[in-house]
DNA sequence: GTTACTAGGTTAAAAAAGCAACTCGGTTAC
DNA sequence: GTAACCGAGTTGCTTTTTTAACCTAGTAAC
């Protein structure tokens, strides 16, 4: 009981999935600058105006569903039951995700995936916004970790670590191989590269 | 060229669809008065300022389908050929909608249709609506039609004549025939009463 | 080099929608 | 009989969206 969300924010997250999944559908068509704004608007049945109210900029359109994740990194340390330590809860968390086959951790061959993510990171402008985004996860999970230069060398270790499992564990599925055949492999790098950590 | 219909305007026609549609669906499934117009709004998920801007009463919100017709019969008088007299125009229009199976004949036997008639029929709310719709129907053809009091006479008497023959063939339909086996009968009733017009 | 066009992004005003609280007439409960 | 309630329709206020016009940077035309 009480999904009572109301119509207008109802309405407000549909439209901001109509014009998300407009631009991401015509995007992965056309390639990311053979589309302009206009044309996502006219796909989303919105106006230009609306849209940017709903995106800050064309990028945005894009790296929404990444930005769904921001800050996760750092509500898991925050969050881990008391005994466990903070990189072993980013394990976990990791692991679990390998396990669901999360899109975030690469190992997801939907087709529909794949090709989001070669747009991402074939597409510089997407690929630059996206580590900035990494950067302000990368200063939550510090802030998370504690403070001094300790918490923010590790917070980067992990984000590094994380970010270049979800690639290696994306370029074996471009590859043409399927997530469930990699995931061996992707637990044992993810034990790996976390088990290195300090 | 030029469907450019706007965005505001498609979206506003696609509102009042989306309301009417699930008010009659609403109704047909649990009849007029055992829906509200709250149910309404919430089935167009809308709220119910917006479905009263829309509709100004609940009657209309069936009674638009008919409304949509409103006035028809004194464009078909006004835009005739000249050379043909006004009471042939009308036969002519009655007989094309007979042919294409026209809802407002009462020539269809879509189980929607046929259901929707019997709600309005049947709902004294309704029916009595249904007939101010129709008086207002009747000046708007007497104006068409000329001054005085035999273009007065004339357009009662040819919206008496419609009204009697989509009852007689909905009738028909009601008594389970299909609108192909009904619609040789249909013409000739149409074209009995036409013709004994003045 | 100027001109003109395109695309990302912004602005101001006006239309439309949502929300909550209200009126008013008619039932039901007690 | 009166109090509580329900449903149709309204009102005032706020938020959201459209519209059309604009700004700016890049780039193609000539």
């Amino acid at each position: 009981m009480s999904e009572s969300t109301g119509l207008r924010a109802r309405k407000k997250e549909r439209t901001r999935d109509a014009i998300g999944d407009a631009a991401v559908s015509l995007f992965l068509e056309r390639g990311f600058d053979r589309v302009s704004v206009n044309d996502i608007a006219a796909a989303a049945e919105i106006s230009k105006p609306t849209l940017f109210r709903y995106f800050p900029t064309k990028e945005d359109l894009v790296l929404y569903r990444f930005a769904d994740h921001q800050g996760e990194a750092a509500r898991v340390v925050r969050d881990r039951k008391s005994g466990i330590k903070p990189v072993t809860a980013l394990h976990r968390h990791f692991r679990a995700g390998l396990d669901r086959y999360d899109p975030v951790t690469g190992l997801s061959d939907h087709p529909e995936v794949v090709a989001f993510h070669r747009l991402v990171f074939t597409t510089p402008s997407l690929a630059g916004r996206l580590t900035r985004y990494q950067l302000e996860d990368e200063e939550a999970l510090a802030d998370a970790l504690g403070e001094g230069i300790q918490a923010r060398l590790l917070a980067a270790q992990v984000l590094a670590v994380q970010r270049v499992l979800a690639r290696t564990n994306w370029q074996k599925i471009a590859d043409g191989r399927t997530a469930h055949d990699v995931h061996p492999e992707a637990v044992a790098d993810a034990d790996q590269a976390f088990n290195q950590l300090p």
